[in-house]
DNA sequence: TTGTTATTGCAACATTGTTGCAATAGTTTA
DNA sequence: TAAACTATTGCAACAATGTTGCAATAACAA
């Protein structure tokens, strides 16, 4: 594993994270941040901001790469088998208590869950 | 509603959606497909197929809409709320008996719902 | 067979995400 | 503080996926 290094844009784009405490998309982060940063260079924070396990990332319906800072995951330990509610008002993904339940028939072999469920928060509606 | 025609590429589309009964992707079905058609035919005779309640739609982990015939679903009227299972490996998408049961806090109005398990299938592994 | 129009092929385009490379700038060491 | 090392950046180019406009084609009805 490489050394991190502190910089302005990494350090941009973990405080509008974690500010919003919604999952968001590269372009939603690159608006919301305060500071001039190439696209691929914040595609480039938040890969390695998942390799070191502080963001995941959640893939939505309209297909698009959605990132978080997911408290409620720290605090209760559920990892990615949760739901995630996109809103397709106010754009943003919503990490639910609700956690994924599922059984697979034998021989399955499941590696990731990803389960996001669209419509519109009680922010929006 | 339009009406619709008998196509060539229409038929040979629905025919290996529902002989693979496996949910495909653009590119997986042209692969398969025996007739020569363009990239944009095949993904309106998809979207077509969508409109009509013929097939339905997943978005898997990597982002791609994968298509199906859905076969069980028809059966058990589960429409989307199931889970699928998106293998790896031979890089299709089956629907799997599971339903998905969630519940949301109040406020939030789900429209739609995508679960997808990703992993190696049994024929594959 | 003819007319209507749904469908196609092609090209162009938009969006999302990644990668190569030289330049820049953190961090460590002297 | 200055120099060395190298992680990170910006830019451009690229790949993949999906959509759309438009003229040509072909399915279907009369």
């Amino acid at each position: 594993m490489l050394k991190r290094r502190n910089t302005t844009t990494k350090e941009a784009v973990l405080s509008v994270l974690t500010s919003k405490r919604r999952a968001m998309s590269q372009d939603a982060i690159m608006q919301q941040i305060g500071v001039n940063a190439d696209r691929a260079t914040i595609y480039r924070v938040l890969n390695r901001f998942c390799e070191d396990g502080l963001v995941h990332k959640i893939i939505a319906e309209d297909g698009k790469q959605y990132f978080a800072v997911c408290m409620k995951c720290d605090e209760t330990k559920l990892a990615d088998n949760h739901f995630h509610f996109r809103c397709t008002s106010c754009q943003t993904i919503e990490c639910l208590p609700e956690a994924v339940h599922f059984s697979v028939p034998n021989g399955y072999n499941v590696e990731s869950v990803n389960c996001v469920l669209t419509g519109v928060c009680p922010q929006c509606s």
